[in-house]
DNA sequence: TTGGGTGCAAACTATTTGCATTCGA
DNA sequence: TCGAATGCAAATAGTTTGCACCCAA
């Protein structure tokens, strides 16, 4: 995804384009990962490209409220963010605390019985998974 | 549930019983319900108990390990310890930040396709409604 | 008796915030 | 121009840890 990609992307997120939240969107969108802010922190910056961590912060919270990415609390140490843009669940294994991803369509999951006038904006679905042993 | 059940209780789950731990234990299983540290170190002390508060981290750590209670990650500020033993699922308010059960028998959760020599250890299940508005 | 459990305070760490500076439209 | 965005450092807060003391078996 180049520069200009990017930048359409953010805009139709409604998120404007400033040179950190581009460097930000670059990094993250290479491929589809689970990321805490340290980690993107420190991506970013590899590039000699120059982000605060203030600023790492402030533009996970954005791109979260635009739905750009996907947080994910499941470690008490940090929140992970998920570049996947498609509607998924997640594989957890405690053993190597790896996450993977299990696509949408790969598992049904019920609606529940929802109590008036409210709507359902998100579904989580973590499975925690380890060895048999 | 008098002192004597959450004595078999936390025996039954390989939890040596301290007067602490008996507390604690007794605080959590009034009724399933949902608190975070703070609230248990409260409740736990409001009846002129005395618990330290790295106890109640402790104990909380320890009986999340021996299956007692769920320990739910939701929100970023905070865990909360879920104390309905019955599997369930949950249904998390953004509005209002409360956070209800959704009993298992409710809805169904298709299984995943799993790596070979993994089992699931637990499945977590959190839908997030809002106000339609 | 003695190893596990507890309490206190200090340490830790991810995240947030206040505020002055800089940038983008 | 001028509000929005950024950066830095300091603050915040939940949680963990080190260590001396205590208690259950």
């Amino acid at each position: 995804m180049d520069r200009s990609h990017i930048v359409k992307l953010l805009q139709q997120y409604d998120v404007t384009p400033t040179r950190q939240r581009i460097e930000i969107a670059d990094y993250l969108f290479q491929r589809p990962q689970h990321l805490s802010a340290d980690d993107i922190l420190e991506g970013v910056n590899a590039n000699a490209n120059r982000v605060s961590r203030a600023t790492v912060y402030n533009t996970l919270g954005l791109f979260t409220d635009k739905g750009l990415v996907r947080e994910i609390l499941i470690d008490r140490e940090r929140a992970f963010y998920d570049t996947n843009r498609a509607a998924h669940y997640h594989l957890y294994d405690v053993d190597s605390g790896e996450l993977h991803d299990v696509m949408n369509s790969e598992i049904k999951v019920d609606s529940p019985q929802l109590p008036d006038g409210k709507r359902v904006v998100s579904t989580d679905v973590i499975f925690r998974v380890s060895s048999k042993s």
